[in-house]
DNA sequence: TAAATTTAGTTTCATGATGCAACTTGAAAG
DNA sequence: CTTTCAAGTTGCATCATGAAACTAAATTTA
């Protein structure tokens, strides 16, 4: 990403973005959270040109969003989320979420998310407050933390 | 987007993705949250070019994200959600709530989400089930849903 | 009221990113 | 020992982006 970079903006949604906000990179980690590690995997899966998926899986090792390894039997190299990477389900939970409910297949629902032990689905993805309760978007409000003392912004 | 578009794919993420997923698009809509409904504060704010910011402007209200109305004081546009728009909250807090944990400003958070009636923070976006436990990521698995009947599919 | 400024764009153009195809290299299979 | 496959790299045409210049209307200032 030698376009504008987001990396000044003092804000942790645009430090966010400035690394999973390319195209791609996002139904990389997708295929990689059900399972693909190796680069002919993620090729076929996404129809990806093998450039361009090369340097994404670049970009996310060097962002420590997946490590790559050597195979042990295979003398190729794998591809594997970090806990860094793991904890971007949220987020690609809350984008499927939205997609199923404003951009949805006739059929219902495409994919099913389930609690791997109960095998009952989860739950959709909530803002919720300290006690527990499901708060609508309406109802939730930003202030300043430590690191924006000080600074001068509308916030509504 | 006339780049490779990802509108083929039987997946709710790619659908979302192609909407959110182009460069500004998601800085724009955060604006919106915070209050944002002119064309001028988008581009003071983000410091993103006229025609880029136009291009996006459009492309949201077209797909039903943000609504363009005429103001009743002024003569000018403004730009303001739709509940299609509100419902990207949970997506734009994960995202936040991300790059405070693994992008961290040395001062700490750089804003607090808090439930506008108590004033409170709002708990970080996590995945829960049925019963309201939170999972951790590898607790959570996809299983094909009505959408993909009798369609062949690796699912981790 | 005339001039200057602000707002909300559109147009143009240089540059950067993407995507296809062809080439490379190393390992394994036949 | 030749072919195939996996995992890339390179080159090139095309598309997207961003800066700046230009418009046109409305609003403010002098």
């Amino acid at each position: 990403m030698k376009y504008k970079t987001f990396e000044h903006m003092n804000c942790s949604l645009a430090q966010t973005l400035n690394i999973v906000g390319e195209r791609w990179t996002l139904l990389i980690l997708r295929d990689a959270f059900f399972g693909a590690r190796r680069f002919s995997q993620f090729e076929r899966n996404l129809g990806i040109a093998k450039n361009i998926l090369s340097a994404r899986l670049n970009m996310l090792v060097h962002e420590g969003i997946m490590e790559r390894r050597e195979s042990t039997e295979d003398a190729r190299a794998e591809y594997v989320l970090t806990e860094q990477g793991w904890d971007l389900q949220p987020l690609l939970l809350s984008m499927t979420h939205w997609g199923d409910k404003h951009r949805p297949h006739p059929k219902g629902q495409r994919l099913v998310f389930v609690d791997r032990e109960s095998g009952r689905p989860i739950q959709p993805m909530t803002v919720r407050s300290e006690d527990g309760r499901s708060l609508n978007p309406h109802e939730v409000r930003a202030t300043a933390g430590p690191a924006l003392e000080g600074v001068f912004k509308r916030l509504g």
